[in-house]
DNA sequence: AATGAATGAGCTTTCATTCAT
DNA sequence: AATGAATGAAAGCTCATTCAT
């Protein structure tokens, strides 16, 4: 029963540098960021992180998965809360932005190494497919409530939401104001509901 | 007027310089791109490079700068093709992939470098704009002609579209294939139009 | 006060370097030293002089401090040992040539590069002020005790003997043979002093 | 007769090139010199330069050698002047900072380089030599004529007046004002003549 | 488990020199 | 004779990674 304390400790650590890693990927990306600078920033030192993770790559790696699982588990939350919060197209999108604070740059980070990163990328196109699945369900859920016609290409529509939301991250990294990201958001889905 | 050769010259390997460092920085991403690697693909020395650009980031910003402006230019000319166009939602789609072909990494590569580079970032962002603006004018005309209808938040959509359309350049690079891209697609424009 | 053990290491591996780089940008000049040259004369690697020292000129700046404490030292030790021995012309030179042993190209390498770094200009500038008056005391010491007249302006031959002995060690440089240039201060001092 | 037109040409602009890099190499140093800029003040290009200096270092001893030439002539040009100028301390300080105007730093550029370019030092040498020369027959006038003691060490003195000449250029290059440098020269030599 | 000194391959950038025109 | 585009060998500096303590 020894090793469970050990083992518990090491969980804490890593996770600990994951968040740490976040942070600094996030703001500097991977290529810039020194093993160096995620180690002060935890008052650790260099060799500590290699007791933990194998390379910078590697660490990366985890951070990805790290940040799948959460994203999973806040979105998954999110639509148990009420049903009918895609009826709602601003408090989603205000969800969206709350949940993914601070990761908007990581996100694209991931994009671009995936392009290198077979592993990486498979692990972002998996993560994808699930989020549109969890999507159309809740699309189906709202064409069965009578929300929305029967004819649509649902999958098509998840697909294209996902799509919207990323596409308005880039926005708001180039510096357009979040007032109209979130019109744009909102006009495209009004004007998808409206139509009904 | 009178070093025509010497300007015609420089302006010219210029071109092939930029051309190649695309494909490179398209590639491999702007940190692990080495000025070596585009000078050999060229069979020109590291050291020509520097006749041209001051330095790697230099040449990046050029790079932007020309992109930027190769791709006002196609998109203008697609407009002008046919004044019906942004009704074909395929054809549109079709040619716009047809134009950013083999930059799409490269738009990734400029987003993620814009954040840590405000020149770049302002040069992105009224390139941005000028895209909406111009989709704003091919709305405003469809809606003129009856296609649309007229109570739309117009510049939220060309917004929207835009956002769209790099959303699902993001899942082109992860691996999604172009059919289901297109589907996403044209799963919002038809759901979009149709709602008339 | 914790870490002795390790400032005490740095500081002398910091003293090592410095000896290493005195010792190379004497012989070979400040712009033709190679920081590898000075890393494998010490059997390191050039990325550890990078973890003691910010950059070349860093490194070049602490050699000068360094050059100038130690000098500083020696003359002031040499001032007291013998209240008198400023009277014996010949023990000074000695004494001075002994000092400044092997740090005679390093004394114009500084020289050269202070024209260009106005640090390093103000640092020899106060350093060779304060040697002046070193001097003046040891000068008025012998008007006091006689052995010089009272009407001499002695901050002007402060100045000068100092300057005469730079002269006399570009001499040597040159190839000029010691007992030669010797033979020049001693026929310079001599003058002034029997000329009582 | 037409390769001495030819001929004339080429030390023409050989002069030319020489008086720019003197120029440029005092400013700026040997190594930090780029052959470019010497080439840009002349409005030349750097391969012309080519066609008349084999190597940089070779038109390095071209300038050490014109220098000297050009200081032999002006000094002794001094010397011819007024027989008697040596006995006028302050005239003799400030014809000697007229004539090397301009070339303070090169000459220590000139005793930097001499310490590793053994063909340059034994110019260097030969040229002091024949300074010392001239000054010793200006002290043998002075002291026929009465005006200086029978029993001085004349080659020493000589040498001495040299070195104290350099001593003090290296002041004024560490920003000591002319007035204090001339002050340290007229002490010690008034003090050598006044001794009489 | 933790450290942090040490490494060295690798990168960008510079510049003396060459040579086709 | 003159050019200036092209070269490529260096050099300064960085940083992921290792390892003795």
């Amino acid at each position: 029963m020894c090793p469970k304390v050990t083992s518990m400790h090491k969980t804490e650590v890593k996770e600990r540098i994951i968040n740490a890693a976040i942070e600094s990927f996030s703001q500097t990306g991977f290529d810039r960021t020194k093993m160096d600078d995620i180690a002060k920033s935890l008052d650790l030192s260099k060799g500590t992180l290699y007791l933990y993770f194998e390379s910078k790559e590697d660490l990366f790696m985890a951070i990805c998965e790290y940040h799948h699982k959460q994203s999973m588990v806040t979105m998954a939350t999110m639509f148990n809360e009420k049903e009918s919060i895609l009826a709602d197209a601003e408090a989603i999108y205000d969800n969206l932005r709350r949940i993914m604070r601070g990761t908007e740059k990581l996100m694209f980070e991931m994009l671009v190494e995936s392009a290198r990163n077979p592993r990486l990328r498979k692990a972002m196109y998996d993560h994808r497919l699930k989020i549109c699945s969890a999507i159309v369900e809740q699309i189906n859920m709202l064409v069965e409530k009578g929300f929305l016609r029967k004819d649509l290409d649902v999958e098509g529509l998840a697909s294209a939401f996902v799509a919207l939301y990323d596409g308005l991250t880039a926005s708001k990294m180039l510096g357009f104001d979040e007032p109209a990201n979130k019109k744009a958001w909102l006009a495209m889905i009004r004007t998808l509901v409206s139509g009904d």
